[in-house]
DNA sequence: AAGTTTGTTCAAAATTTATTGAACAACCTC
DNA sequence: GAGGTTGTTCAATAAATTTTGAACAAACTT
């Protein structure tokens, strides 16, 4: 069910605050609908679902932690998508899980560093995908140390060449990591 | 029409070298097909068309330069793929396009230094972004300045955040490109 | 232990994005 | 200037990705 279909129901009795959909209610506000927006069009930069950029951006411009259903409710969104993009976000250490007394809910709060946002998206996202490329050049490697044809030479020169983007790439993430771990100031 | 249903087409009378696809032949060898390959994955990492990996791919791991109408015939794709995919790298700057003695077709080589390659991306993908988002973010402080409800001081908290990272993230590019620039030793 | 709450999974549907191919424009050539 | 190349554009199609929602499992409650 869409927000705006459910935005027309009328006839429900017992309304729960949590039930209404953004724009019929204030429980977001416009200011916080547009920082919402600019992490939508950060996550897509960043290859990520509309659904987890929203769900960051309301965990980060929202004063209180929030449950699942809250997030559901406050976004309009589906269970599935909020349950999946939690748990990326979770995965990655973006999001912090906690329990609140009295209540069976996980709770989600943001997590601000950026430090640690660029430590969980080059651990998660980068890393596994770098990795897998070097196994892959190496067997490539393999494979033209034995080519005797006319273009062998060529292949090894081009191939040592992706080497040494590869292992550029690898410093190069350690210095973002160094640089984004230090406190900035000005 | 695949690649596999083109193959499957045994009854052409007059066959040109070109318009034969990939496998049928020997005209793109098994080593160039594992490095497009390889260029495929990294491209779509990055949030490119698999066909952009592909040319560029295929550019790079080629001895020689050539143009449109060969890459559509060597990778299979239409013509209307490989003009896009090439505006797009030529954009950027991953690709050079020259003009051969005695041939009206452009050609094209690959730009194979890893600095001019960051330095196009980041000008022609992340940069554009980043200003965006940061027009974006000073409209959203401007109203936070003015807002008086029990949020405000929270909301103009994290914008302060936002635009933190915001400040560092433009930072650490032109750190990229200095690394990048620097001719490295071992 | 029957019912409720909380959250996950995954096949189907919806949406978004990329590719195709035919029409077209620009520019040569004879 | 008719015919042939070269390359672009863009509406239609295809492919890939995301979202939904209903079924389910696990864990709690009474």
């Amino acid at each position: 069910m869409s927000a705006e279909a459910r935005s027309a129901n009328q006839t429900r009795v017992s309304i729960h605050a949590e039930d209404i959909p953004v724009k019929a209610q204030g429980e977001v506000e416009s200011l916080q609908l547009e920082v919402i927006e600019l992490f939508v069009h950060a996550v897509k930069v960043l290859g990520l679902p509309k659904s987890v950029g929203e769900i960051y951006g309301l965990l980060f411009i929202s004063p209180e932690a929030m449950p699942l259903d809250v997030i559901v409710a406050r976004l309009g969104i589906s269970k599935g998508s909020a349950s999946q993009g939690l748990r990326f976000l979770r995965n990655l250490g973006a999001v912090q899980p906690f329990q609140v007394a009295d209540d069976r809910r996980e709770h989600f709060e943001a997590v601000t560093e950026l430090k640690k946002l660029a430590a969980g998206f080059i651990n998660g996202e980068i890393n596994p995908h770098l990795e897998s490329g070097t196994q892959r050049l190496e067997k490539i490697r393999k494979a033209a140390a034995a080519d005797t044809s006319e273009n062998g030479a060529f292949y090894r020169d081009r191939l040592a060449r992706l080497g040494n983007w590869r292992r550029r790439g690898g410093l190069l993430l350690k210095i973002v990591s160094r640089f984004l771990g230090r406190t900035t100031k000005k």
